[in-house]
DNA sequence: CCGGATATATCAGAACTCGATATATACATC
DNA sequence: GATGTATATATCGAGTTCTGATATATCCGG
C-alpha cells in the first residue's frame, strides 16, 4: 500500500475527474480500486490537495446534499461537495502526464547500464 | 532543468555511487551530466541528502586532502569527503529501482485508458 | 443505542524544499 | 595583487508538505 505524494496525487486525482465528477470520499476509494489496492490517498492528504486544485481553478465544486430515502424534506442531511475537471484541469492533466512520462525516460536513461559504446552502435 | 526531490534523488545519487566512490560536488556534476542537464540537485539538497545515507549506513565516508601540485606539503589543502556505496547501500538501490519500476508499472495502469471490456477480451 | 461506514475538514509535529548565506581553497586573467 | 570564477562542504530559515490523530456529523444495520 503506497501512500501517494503530492505529485503523484495530483496526477492521480485529476485522472479520477477526468471520468467524472466526484467527491472527496469517493475519490479516495476510486484510487484504491482503480490501483488494485495499490495506492492510498487519505482524508488528510485529499481535503488540502482538493481545496489547492480549486485555487488554481483546476477544479471546480458545488455541494450537494444527500438525502436518505424516504427522510424528512426538510432535515438537513449528510452534504458532499462535488469536484467537477475544468478545461483548464483537464490540460493540466494532459501537461502532469507528459511530464511523468518524461521523467519516466528521463530516470530510465539516467539508471540504463553504463554502456558507453553499446552494441546497437555498431 | 528539473529540481530533483528526495525520492529521485536518492535513488540518482546511489545510482552514481554505484559507478564508484565520489564527492559531493563531483556527485552534483556527475548528475547533471549524466542526465544531460535535465536533473538538478543542488547543495543544499545533496549534504543533508548525503548526511542521511550515511545515518542510514547506505555510504561510508572518508576524508582526503586534495593537495595542489607542487604545493607545501605542510599547508592545509581543500578537502574532500569521498561517500562510498556500501553493500546494504547496494541492496537499497536494487530495491529502490525495484520499487520504481512498479510505481511505474501501476502508474501506468492508472493512467491507461478506462476500458472496461476491451476489445482483447472477445 | 451501538458500531462501522460515509463524509468533510483541521491540527500539529515532523520532514522536506530551496534560495541564500558562510567559509575557504584553487586558478586564470588582468 | 586584485578580481572573478570554479571548486568544495555545509547550514539557515521561511515556506511547504506529510501523516496520524482528532473533530464533527449523518447513515444504516443489528
Amino acid at each position: 500500500m503506497l501512500n501517494l505524494k503530492q505529485d503523484h496525487s495530483t496526477l492521480v486525482v485529476l485522472s479520477v475527474l477526468a471520468d467524472g465528477p466526484s467527491y472527496g470520499y469517493a475519490i479516495t476509494k476510486a484510487i484504491a480500486a482503480k490501483s488494485d489496492g495499490h495506492f492510498k490517498l487519505t482524508a488528510s492528504g485529499m481535503y488540502p490537495l482538493l481545496t489547492k486544485l480549486e485555487k488554481q481553478g483546476l477544479v471546480t465544486t458545488s455541494w450537494e446534499e444527500v438525502k436518505a430515502e424516504g427522510a424528512d424534506p426538510d432535515a438537513s442531511g449528510r452534504k458532499r461537495k462535488w469536484y467537477t475537471l475544468s478545461p483548464k484541469g483537464r490540460k493540466q492533466l494532459d501537461r502532469h502526464i507528459e511530464a511523468h512520462k518524461q521523467m519516466q525516460h528521463l530516470l530510465d536513461n539516467f539508471l540504463a547500464p553504463t554502456n558507453t559504446t553499446p552494441s546497437t552502435n555498431a
